[in-house]
DNA sequence: CATGAATGAGGATTCATTCAT
DNA sequence: TATGAATGAATCCTCATTCAT
């Protein structure tokens, strides 16, 4: 019980810490961002977050996972239910892209960190690999190699995420990113055209206050 | 006289700083170089820093304005002689993919930078553009939105670069990247692999003390 | 307690750097002093400056303040018992004009911050408006325009206490110019005089020591 | 000939300089000007400076004496015609109060400078001792000690000019000033009243550019 | 665990002044 | 004389981290 209790503060101080964390960032970008404001936020003592992060870094990357986390998590949610590997690609894609303009945190956060580019919010690279080879395999796709195609994408996803949100590229090139793409696998285009005219799922990334909420839920 | 004698000492120091500015990030990182570090190297007072350069940030700036001018002076050169844009594409792309993983100076540069991104040694992007719209205008390419497809190549050759460099992929990624490039602009997969083998010009991007041996005998 | 204990400690230190900013006024005067200066004299880390004091400017306002403090307690003191505002003035004028020569505390302090007239210890001035005010109400005295009157006031004790320091005036000017006072404020010169001639309360002001010494007494 | 116009050329730079200097404590307050500023403003090179001020405290008291000067030269071309001490008097402070506020030149470099005190513009203050006992001598002032009335009147000059300017007294502080100072050196309220109300000379302090072309003229 | 006072290395920046040309 | 590049002492300020309570 005491021990409960214990653990649950613990976990309530922390979510404060990293809660105050992403809302700095969001105000003020990463550099401006000391360890006493964190804890002024947080309306927690300034030696408390040295009980939680060794190290200021180690506070952002926490943010970070938490926010990457959710979107996989959210990313998942939507690919579950699908099972062509083209289907599955073209919704990959587009709910990325997406993302990448839309979730205020994401983009924010990435865009102040100045990490830009280290980081962009789009399915796991990993995953994508996968989907790839499996679409390969399955004679769905025509690809020789399907690393280089895979960091093909990846790049053009990178690049057009960055330039749709500087403006110098128009929403419609969300759409047409992903028919390239699909072309580029072999698809004829008139199922690419098709496949990336394909209304999204509705589902939604988790706001952060809710899942601060769900951390204090599932401590309770 | 007494003016290009000034304006003589002022290139030198500048010369200086910039170059004591590249060898330190090369040496060091970006993060933790302070001016007193940069006025030291450069065997210069440290006020004299003041008198050159607003910022750090700026003389990071002039590093690489140096670095990007050279790289766009040997392509420049190289491209001269050709007249069709898809060679010129190729060439320049191949130049391009190549030096951002030959050239040491640009790539230890952005590496420490932590910029990597931002900036890959690439062709002028603008550049780039027009060769597509040219293509496009000739009917040599195949393009609906040439700004779309541009920023898509774009993204590619960035983030193959840093997958090269990462070890991620192969160096012959590199002539595939292109043959896939080509291939997008609706050219031909022959044409493609056939303009991707060509064998590249020799010219090379000047060394960096090179650069600076320039001035001073430009100045003589 | 541990409350009790923190605010103690801080008290302490702040003492020490007001203490120690005191000093080096006292010492170099105004324009010479750094911020190292006066954590060294208080025996304190340089950053510990910063935890108590935003600017260099608020810490010499924090020595002033001090200062006059204590002068208007002394001065409280020694009125509280007057009725007759003709006395309460002649009085106060006569305390301000003399702790504007003998406390060396204040004197030394303003002389060198170049502040001079800008302070000069005396009577706080919103009490002296309201002393005329009460005055020409009870028909005590007879002004026009009580606020043209204060300022007058004012600007003959700050001149004539500097004045008087400088050696252009002696001593002596001080009753004189209380005098004069009362008689500008209506009185027969008799009465003004007789006021003038009226021996001064002992009470004097604390020094700065026994002040750092009471807060650790109460802090006990 | 060559000799003339070196020194003419000297003149030149020096009144380059000194404007130079007025301009931007009037623009910027005495903190922030650096000699780099000055030389800027004034065109000219950066080291020329220290052919003409060793300091730069030297330029800015040249600065003061400047206008003191022309202050001076112009309240004295006012008194030369009058006889009687008490008018003479009476326009002398008239002439010290409304210049105090109305002499942009004067009051705003004063105000900047930080100085306030040090330097009020009122007339000489050994020029008013003389008159002051030239009235005694004369009968028509009846004072005991001249050089205390002196000081009583100067710091009421002086601080009704920093009232008025601060917003804390209205410009009709200053007739009434000069009344109660008549009054105070002995004079009936009605003789007060009259010699306050005469109307003021319209001679005024010359504009600085005039003085520079004056320098000039001289110098031709 | 929580706290917050203390710390001082570290870095950016300014600017009066010198001096060679 | 005029110039302006070079200089570096001096100063302010930030902030991650420690540690005693």
């Amino acid at each position: 019980m005491a021990n409960k209790n214990t653990s649950q503060k613990r976990e309530l101080t922390r979510a404060a810490l990293i809660s105050a964390t992403h809302e700095l960032v969001l105000r003020r970008g990463y550099e401006k961002i000391s360890i006493q404001d964190i804890t002024e936020v947080a309306q927690v003592g300034l030696g408390t977050f040295y009980n939680y992060f060794q190290t200021k870094q180690l506070a952002f990357e926490a943010v970070l996972e938490d926010i990457q986390g959710r979107f996989n998590d959210s990313l998942n949610l939507i690919r579950q239910p699908l099972k062509d590997p083209a289907t599955i690609i073209a919704v990959s894609l587009q709910y990325s892209l997406t993302q990448a303009q839309d979730n205020r945190d994401w983009t924010t956060f990435v865009e102040f960190t100045g990490l830009t580019d280290q980081r962009v919010l789009h399915q796991d690279a990993e995953q994508l690999l996968l989907d790839i080879q499996r679409g390969a395999k399955g004679g769905r796709f025509k690809v020789n190699d399907p690393t280089l195609t895979h960091s093909l994408i990846i790049g053009m996803i990178r690049h057009v995420s960055r330039e749709i949100r500087r403006g110098n590229l128009a929403r419609s090139a969300m759409p047409e990113t992903t028919r390239h793409v699909l072309r580029m696998l072999g698809l004829p285009d008139q199922v690419a055209k098709a496949l990336t005219q394909a209304p999204m799922s509705p589902v939604a990334v988790p706001r952060r206050t809710e899942a601060v909420a769900t951390i204090l839920a599932v401590s309770a």
